[in-house]
DNA sequence: TTGACTGCAAAAACTTTGCAACGTC
DNA sequence: GACGTTGCAAAGTTTTTGCAGTCAA
């Protein structure tokens, strides 16, 4: 059920949702405005570029909530992401990590070897992404998986 | 222990190691021969272009001798991927892929929706991965984790 | 003989699920 | 009141680890 893909380019505008937004979408899908709920929201909305471990976020939610469980957290989690309002990256063998969605694509670089990550200016992979649909037809989403390899520092010759 | 990257664009020699090749190399690191290793070593030369799960890889090596573990499995593939011999590469959600390593780099192009992998000619990816090394210093690493999107099939609208 | 390797079982890490109680509409 | 949601506990999935016995060099 998620949304059929558009322009795969670099733009900028990014309407960051209220959690009023929110909770009426979730009820126009049928769901219920609940305290874990907005709790969640709210603590990814303070904070919309961080990305954070279901953990995480679980433990932010706790200093103010500590009742709210851990699975809750996840199952929130899942039905932001099917509303299209959260996404989860992969960036590296540990645990997802969560943030809001964002309409700019993101490109995540890892390095193997320190671990470091590298939030690239999207531009540079525009020529690609629109190569390989040229191509293949196959529309590339950016940033559910990072991309690995050796960042700059790693790389210098130790020698 | 990793080696150090190199030219990061498309090539074609592809050295298949025979098991006594790789048995010796691991007897140069002080390590053993063993059954277990040349059982693991074999399944996957047989068969160098698949790449599988340590779950697959270990029920192939079990009709041959069942007693061989899991675990073993498990690390032979570390043992061998520190080697520079093997690789895994994660598709997606589910357990990590085991391949042989080639000199040739690898993108996997995953669809969000229908799960199929595509496995792209490298060159399309060149002209990124130079872009970003002369940018930022990162050099990409390609094959480590797939890309995820639309495949054409799944893009063509349902209307 | 030495110590690297193995099988086994248990645990770790992350996430999902079953179910009865609860809260929203 | 109906039913979607929650907390809790338990289980699922993939991978790692501890340990005592085994085997290659």
């Amino acid at each position: 059920m998620g949304p059929r893909p558009s322009a795969p380019t670099s733009e900028t505008a990014d309407p960051a949702p209220t959690v009023e937004e929110v909770m009426e979408l979730i009820r126009q899908h049928g769901g219920r405005s609940t305290t874990p709920r907005r709790m969640v929201l709210e603590t990814l909305i303070g904070a919309p570029d961080d990305h954070r471990t279901a953990e995480q976020l679980a433990a932010e939610v706790h200093t103010r909530n500590p009742t709210i469980n851990e699975s809750t957290v996840y199952r929130t989690l899942e039905l932001l992401e099917e509303l299209g309002l959260v996404n989860h990256v992969h960036l590296g063998h540990g645990p997802s990590q969560w943030h809001l969605s964002s309409n700019h694509p993101r490109w995540y670089l890892t390095c193997t070897y320190c671990g470091s990550v590298t939030d690239t200016d999207p531009a540079v992979f525009d020529a690609l992404v629109n190569d390989v649909v040229t191509r293949t037809g196959f529309t590339i989403d950016s940033g559910h998986f990072a991309i690995t390899g050796t960042c700059a520092r790693c790389a210098t010759p130790p020698d």
